[in-house]
DNA sequence: AACGTTTTCGGTAACGTTTCCGGAGAAAAA
DNA sequence: TTTTTCTCCGGAAACGTTACCGAAAACGTT
């Protein structure tokens, strides 16, 4: 009913308030005795601090704030977990919100967290979110912030990715290796530091294997599933369908499989498919889907650590990006028959 | 860097505290242009009052928790989505956190929100929750808690759930009507409410259509993917083969659909299959997987709302359990060709 | 026995708000 | 003009903690 506090503890065994703060802080300066009994007493009574005065008094509240675009695939989600992973075992609390895509409700998110006190964040930027300035006041003032997956060059502080050039660039060449020429890829949104990067891979894969890129080879599409069915959509109506088709992420690959399916064309035979990071799906659609794997646990994991660390060094501290390594698992959608 | 504070406002404008704070709350008591000098001299020096005093003080928090098991599947998010535009748009922010299907995690979770003084919770039982004491507290003392999807008829509080029974029926008796005879269900954990419910309409399908239930047909197999998949593995073994199969829910049926393409039997032609609560999943597999689909932002919008009312409802407040409709849809992995 | 040291505890300020109470001055009523 | 009412504002307590300061008591040393 009534929230049971440090002073009604202090009432009930006659002693001060700072007495009984003490037994559940200090390690010294209370008799082992005294301290056990206010435990007792103290359980008994089924007190236990409120974090909030604690919060408000050493402004930092054992919290850290995790903001993610959206967590309806499953990548962030098990990023979520890896993160929780590692500050649950410190004591740390992890406030989740999602931005839903959008730059004005990512900053509310940001905001609320900051008057939260929470004593660090991890983020993955929205698609829509071009101006960062938010985020450099915030670094400049020395609030502990990691980034991961959506990161921006703007900033500068800890940040967790995979090598998505390098990845983008394998996923290609393994097309290319299958015996596909004429490919396409389904870029991502221009804001997005990955969406560069895939490109690159893309484009420096053809001019390693000294292919040419075909004109409008590279169609700017988006991430999500629809973004795919409608691109996909327009090249049948063309009539410009290529043989294969790396796209920036699995939902537009699936959502390119689906049109291709609904007019009749046999993936991988008409066109063949490779994705990128690793959906749930990917395994189980039909046909398979090729599709290179980030480490998402352990993407979840690194950011936690380098946010800790950040946290916990209270003197000086040099911004660090750790790239993790990706996986190009192949599965039937690339695989040329012969 | 320093957060201002409402005394650096007070000092700045030559006022006091209690000026500031009546400008930012009161609607009288204080002069117009005395308000909007200090609001906006507060906007100026980046001033906005701090929730965690204001929280230790009114002894509530604006702010609503949700506990889910996971948020691996699509399931979950899908309703935190329903719930975080019903709460937003009322100025709470909404603070998530999953238990991993683990009790004590659950009950963690729960404390840490209660103690940062959310002013209410929304929760989805956790796959080992047997013992819901603690939630009987909770209640009894008067805090306003809703429960969806995995909910106990032992907690007097506000539910949302499908009609688990229904549906349960329609799908099997779907299946029924297909010309099945030998159909398995593949049952959830038994600490479920849904489970049995399920489990009862699969029986009342039979019973209505004079069918028998052929011995050891219902099969205890779990929520995961993995389940349906050991589960299955386990009649492969046992040459024990149904021509149908009804699972608790989607994952283990993609998991038993798994077990049986390894195998080589052909879905639907050698063994039927429907799921339960529509994943993301269920139209894009091989073959397309015949599921009941559950008004997932619906039943966030409306658990929301129902915690809404009881929020601000300082009087008396009836609980309430709303039904909301589910959905039959059909699709190739339950088709008999004939 | 006198003194210094250590152990153990109580009192109090502070964190940033809101709210109640009361007071000063202005406006209205007498 | 005097009294009453109203408008607007300042002071201070309170929310539940922790941290600092100092004091009492216990102990050890000469």
């Amino acid at each position: 009913m009534k929230h049971v506090t440090i002073k009604d503890v202090a009432r009930k065994l006659k002693c001060s308030v700072s007495t009984v703060s003490r037994a559940f802080n200090d390690k010294y300066d209370i008799r082992k005795e005294t301290r056990d009994q206010i435990l007792a007493t103290a359980k008994e009574m089924g007190y236990s601090p409120n974090p909030i005065a604690k919060s408000l008094l050493k402004q930092c509240s054992n919290q850290i704030g995790v903001v993610v675009p959206e967590f309806i695939n499953s990548f962030f989600p098990e990023v979520i977990i890896g993160i929780q992973e590692v500050f649950l075992k410190k004591g740390y609390q992890v406030l989740i919100m999602q931005s839903g895509e959008s730059t004005n409700t990512e900053l509310e998110n940001i905001k609320t967290l900051e008057k939260n006190m929470v004593d660090g964040m991890i983020v993955s930027l929205s698609l829509e979110t071009k101006n960062v300035d938010y985020f450099k006041n915030l670094i400049n003032s020395g609030f502990p912030l990691v980034l991961f997956n959506r990161v921006s060059n703007e900033l500068d502080t800890s940040k967790v990715v995979i090598d998505d050039y390098k990845w983008a660039f394998f996923a290609t060449e393994h097309l290319i290796y299958q015996g596909f020429r004429n490919i396409f890829h389904f870029a991502g949104p221009g804001g997005l530091m990955f969406t560069q990067n895939r490109r690159n891979g893309f484009v420096d894969a053809h001019r390693k294997h000294k292919l040419p890129i075909s004109e409008n080879s590279i169609m700017e599409a988006g991430l999500l599933m629809s973004d795919g069915e409608r691109v996909m959509e327009k090249l049948i109506a063309m009539h410009n369908i290529p043989d294969a088709i790396f796209a920036v992420n699995d939902p537009t690959a699936i959502g390119a499989m689906k049109a291709l399916k609904k007019h009749g064309f046999k993936i991988p035979d008409d066109v063949a498919l490779v994705g990128f990071t690793e959906s749930k799906l990917a395994p189980l659609i039909d046909p398979p889907l090729t599709s290179v794997a980030q480490p998402t646990h352990e993407i979840g994991t690194t950011a936690a650590r380098l946010l800790l660390d950040r946290i916990e060094s209270k003197g000086i501290f040099v911004p660090q990006t750790v790239v993790l390594n990706g996986r190009l698992n192949v599965r039937e959608s690339s695989m040329k028959l012969r």
